[in-house]
DNA sequence: TATTGATGCGGGAACGTTCCCGCACAAGGG
DNA sequence: CCCTTGTGCGGGAACGTTCCCGCATCAATA
């Protein structure tokens, strides 16, 4: 169970508590006030105290090896009343592992905590921590970029390293530390790394079909600048769309991360190009409403003579007049997929790193279907 | 440093790896394909490579000891050479604590992991970890909610509740587990809890004083009906303010949280009413650009005839037209003077809880001033 | 030359748990 | 009545580290 800053034995004396003395608040002797912090109960505690030995009370209270029904109840309410509870980090130092993985985001090292102001990651974030949990294991945040010294200290079993940047030294670091790494296709074909992903081309497909279906034919899209390998595939599958239904290729680059810079290449997608364009598919993360504010000042009405579609896991979209079509990249899925995954490896031993892709999810609102 | 899942010592012989053949990948035999696990290299490991004992390569590694200039760098050069990490848990087991810190949201315990999503939690879980981490403890994440089984497992020092509800049962099962507790000022005066707060009166009056400056008489606010502490204040402060500048009360409720029901709510404050407000103070989270296209829907022009602030940590505030004005919560400076709070009663063994008030910061934009 | 003191290094216990054994005892069969 | 088998419990090692000692060695001093 979990430990309260375990005061090591140097305070407790060897020969241990007197038994039925020590863990009883405040009893006998004289009301001491500054209350000296009992040193915690430990197992050889409830062994003393009950009669019986370590083994016999471990076994009892894991429901292990062969004990009789009475020393068995007789250990465990023994226990209880002295109010013990397992030492985790013993446990783990037993059992060989700490059931801990780290999580750390590659993209925006330069802004190490921002990620979790991104509806994406943000609910990537906590879809990782609930899948892990759920299997026993406990997720801690990393810093993006962290370095070696930050979580040296920690007895991680993996580390998920969401969206890694193309030069990313923490995947290198990681694995050369021998510590499973759990990321996106990016790693793929490296020792000791797995993945998931979601598949890019499909999420350009699905959306810029989804325009073509509703008679858009001077799409625009919003790409992000990184090196995450997620974007860089979108800019060759827009590319690969494009050239295969004959369509010029409009794209507007957004040098860095933020509403601010968004909002902006939005504004230059929809007024820079030479010919208006009658539909923008918004790859960059940005509030919905706020880019559905910035069509309408430069002078569009959507979806009238603009279809307008987003990548985005945020919730304002719904309540936006008009709703704004979003394209999920699905983080709750891929969070799932990539922790079975992970567990897997890390209980049976998997080698063989058979990634999954997860598919996208287009939701479709007004903002992308031109009324009849 | 830090385990990749260490296989005990089951697998490797008691003898230990033979020096200067297993820390060397695929050196000598038969390309032995599947590869066994190399075993971790311990600490003794090292020690018979460089022909010293354990206590000298530990002293030499960590900087303590009275050792020759000579044997200190031979011990880390070997232990560099055999790509010796210490084993995080064998050091938390002997240090008698982990550096590990709970983190747990008491609000929305209904769906656990959606604190995420909310730019005020994002912004405070963020500056938790990192600040946490600067000062050498890391963070996990625990779902709201969360049961004693769910954190048990872990060796947490202490853990930090964020915005308990009032019937919360995790601050009391923490403290049974005599686990430290960092909360909200809710917890005050509880053996082994600790608070930080923001001042809710003063975010009230600042406000609502500003309004007044700026000749607002008839403010309407709404306000978030949860039993948080923070909440429960920001009510009676607002019956207070009303009461002592003559203004009558006009608040709306709002049932839940979410922008779909905060944005209902923003719409009943401004037209349910007898008479139309000058003013409005949305003190329930919600995305400023829908509030902004709420109050614009229901027939207001920002601020010409609505005064307009909310309280948020969305950067969007900044870039709707009116900008929005907001009062932070300050998040970053909750986390900042808790965590620094935290570690004194850990390293230091601080009883006295004095906790700390932090200010609020209202940061004013066009949608709050009236224009001459 | 003996005594002191400092220096350099190693032996071994301890942190708190789990688990492999082995031992004592009872019951059953030849 | 002895040998086997099974049951119930305890002793002790092991996980990998840190740290308290103690034991040499050697220079300096009496």
């Amino acid at each position: 169970m979990s430990e309260a800053s375990e005061h090591g034995g140097a305070a407790r004396g060897r020969t241990g508590p007197a038994p039925g003395h020590t863990y009883v608040p405040g009893r006998g002797g004289p009301p001491a006030r500054p209350a000296p912090p009992a040193p915690r109960v430990r197992l050889v505690d409830v062994a003393r105290e009950a009669g019986l030995s370590k083994t016999t009370v471990s076994a009892a209270l894991n429901g292990t090896g062969r004990l009789s029904p009475e020393v068995r109840e007789k250990a465990r309410e023994t226990a209880r009343r002295m109010g013990y509870r397992p030492n985790a980090t013993a446990r783990q130092l037993r059992a060989g592992r700490a059931r801990l993985i780290g999580y750390v985001v590659g993209e925006l090292a330069d802004t190490p905590w921002t990620f979790l102001e991104s509806p994406y990651f943000a609910r990537l974030t906590g879809a990782t921590a609930a899948t892990a949990l759920a299997r026993g294991y406990a997720v801690v945040l990393l810093p993006a970029g962290s370095l070696q010294s930050e979580w040296a200290a920690l007895p991680l079993d993996a580390v998920v390293v969401a969206d890694p940047v193309a030069d990313d030294r923490i995947v290198e670091d990681l694995l050369a530390a021998r510590i499973p790494v759990f990321s996106d296709r990016s790693v793929e074909g490296r020792e000791g790394a797995h993945w998931v992903d979601v598949d890019a081309a499909d999420a350009v497909g699905r959306t810029l079909d989804h325009f073509h279906a509703q008679g858009a034919r001077g799409p625009v899209v919003v790409l992000p600048d990184s090196t995450t390998r997620f974007h860089r595939e979108v800019t060759a599958a827009h590319r690969a769309w494009c050239a295969a239904h004959g369509v010029p290729e409009r794209a507007v680059r957004v040098p860095e991360a933020g509403n601010g810079p968004v909002i902006r290449a939005v504004e230059t997608a929809l007024t820079g190009g030479p010919d208006r364009p009658d539909a923008l598919f918004v790859v960059a993360e940005a509030s919905p409403p706020l880019v559905l504010e910035a069509a309408r000042r430069t002078g569009y009405h959507v979806p009238g003579d603009l279809l307008l579609a987003c990548v985005s896991e945020d919730e304002t979209a719904v309540h936006t007049a008009p709703p704004v079509t979003t394209l999920s990249l699905r983080p709750d899925a891929v969070a799932e997929a990539g922790v079975a995954h992970l567990v897997a490896v890390l209980e049976q031993g998997e080698r063989e790193t058979a990634g999954a892709l997860v598919p996208v999810r287009l939701d479709v609102r007004a903002s992308s279907v031109r009324s009849p």
